[in-house]
DNA sequence: TATCGGTGAAGGTCAAAGAAAGTCAAACTT
DNA sequence: AAGTTTGACTTTCTTTGACCTTCACCGATA
């Protein structure tokens, strides 16, 4: 592997984030250790440090922010991704399709039937109509899912 | 966590009012403990200390002035209604806004966390991104529910 | 005695400055 | 061509300070 300096600062974040499950530190403070640009530190974390390879990165900005890398736990089935994949491979997702995935999900025991209940919310007809801005929208499908949850 | 000034005054405040509902402070007399500017008092309250998190602050001006903190406990029926009520009274729903939600209705017991990591899955901004059509968005949705739940 | 008005002691508001992190595209390497 | 590095610009969150509003107290006045 060449010693370019991402792979250098990938390295140095595995050592030092060891065996715990995450991670915080400082962009700027990570970018002078390393005399890079602090959005060096941002191609690292998402070129090294994304979902496939089993990390999540969370930030806060302004004063005092930072950033933290969360390992996340590679799981065991390839339900889930397989599942993915099958959806990606259609134009789009009908509700009466979601749902037969989640009966799936369900008895697979990967979610519960109440976890069922909050997806079934998010994505119902209700949830997606009339979604004009995205404000509006989210604020239309967290409503859905507080009826759902108030309703159990 | 970063330790900037506004969280270190949160957790005091938290800390000093501790299992009670009430918590009578001077604006004055804890900017001067903190070495901040008053306003920043109001900073701290306004952003932790807001109905969102679960928390009414009332206050008298004048000479012998004060500050009260109060807990919001209402019965645990009520409480989705008045979260519903609340968002639907603003034009608007931030992902912030609905993460404090969120955080303040795990702390009440209502919903597990794994339950709220689906939730904010779902309303997220890469969920709700480039919704040209409602099957696009239920997909989009779908999708970044079930990386959610891969990733727990 | 009742009230009026001044004074200082609170807390409130808002906008500007500061401090992080994010984005994106151009330039550079391999 | 693909992957890396850099820097200009943006967004978000925090901190500060100047100015505003409200209230209790107190002395002066009718």
């Amino acid at each position: 592997m060449a010693l370019n300096i991402s792979n250098i600062i990938e390295e140095f974040i595995k050592s030092t984030l060891g065996e715990e499950e995450k991670l915080e530190l400082s962009r700027n403070d990570l970018a002078n250790y390393f005399s890079v640009a602090p959005s060096q530190i941002n191609y690292v974390l998402t070129t090294r440090f994304n979902v496939d390879r089993g990390y999540v990165v969370e930030s806060r900005r302004g004063g005092g922010g930072s950033i933290t890398i969360i390992r996340i736990s590679q799981d065991e089935s390839e339900i889930i991704p397989a599942i993915i994949k099958e959806i990606d491979a259609q134009p789009d997702l009908t509700l009466n399709k979601a749902v037969d995935i989640l009966n799936r999900l369900i008895a697979s025991k990967i979610i519960t039937k109440e976890e069922a209940v909050i997806i079934k919310s998010a994505i119902s007809d209700k949830a997606l109509s009339t979604p004009t801005k995205v404000e509006g929208l989210r604020k239309n499908i967290f409503k859905e899912i507080l009826l759902g949850i108030m309703r159990r």
